[in-house]
DNA sequence: ATTGTATATCGTAAATATACGATCATATAC
DNA sequence: GTATATGATCGTATATTTACGATATACAAT
């Protein structure tokens, strides 16, 4: 392509087409319940949960991060991620009014 | 990459993010919201209202009918597209569940 | 200081997505 | 029949995503 046309959108969509477009990949879905369901939620744990190599996993939490979606706290040399429940809830509200507005459900 | 991973997940997972892929584009979420807001529903209409070619927005609609989220009706030398409740409620049960396992939102 | 462990980043290859113009297929109108 | 209109598909260029191994970085322990 010449180039993206995806700015002459409006800002809405285009935030609401950047959260599905990170909820577009199973290992990010995957990570994320990973997340909510372990104790520790080191990456190391999220790697042995993963059929990915770890470069791949920490690309995958870096996107995730970009969004705001998940947060990561260094523990020595170690980074322990967590769920950013505020962006959730957000995204959450943004998709219940888009699926209102196309299908009253 | 040598070859994609997606198949390794859960059934679940993979069709969840299918749908988030097809919402991830802000042109196809302008295409849901129109197709609800309009009157007609031809092709026509829809490229009118995008900032795309026509065979950039037939594209578009191509996705959309693969996820089955709306379904094209032959009408003459036209075709009117529609959204498909159905497959939407669907993705929004599925998207409900996602939310309130990993934020309780 | 050295060694080990955990994670991020770099470089790179292949797959997929985005976008367009050109063309094709089909239905209507003349 | 031919012409016109609508929309799908093809071919193609470029951008982005996915994936990996290799390397770099940062801390901990010895």
């Amino acid at each position: 392509m010449a180039f993206s046309k995806k700015s002459e959108f409006t800002k809405e969509d285009i935030w609401l087409a950047d959260i599905a477009k990170v909820l577009s990949h199973p290992a990010r879905i995957r990570i994320l319940k990973l997340l909510n369901s372990m104790d520790s939620c080191m990456v190391g744990n999220i790697v042995d949960q993963l059929p990915l190599s770890q470069s791949t996993v920490s690309q995958h939490l870096k996107e995730l991060k970009r969004l705001d979606l998940i947060e990561g706290e260094i523990d020595g040399p170690k980074v322990c991620y967590c769920i950013n429940s505020k962006t959730l809830a957000r995204a959450k509200k943004e998709l219940d009014k888009l699926f209102s507005l196309i299908c009253n459900c």
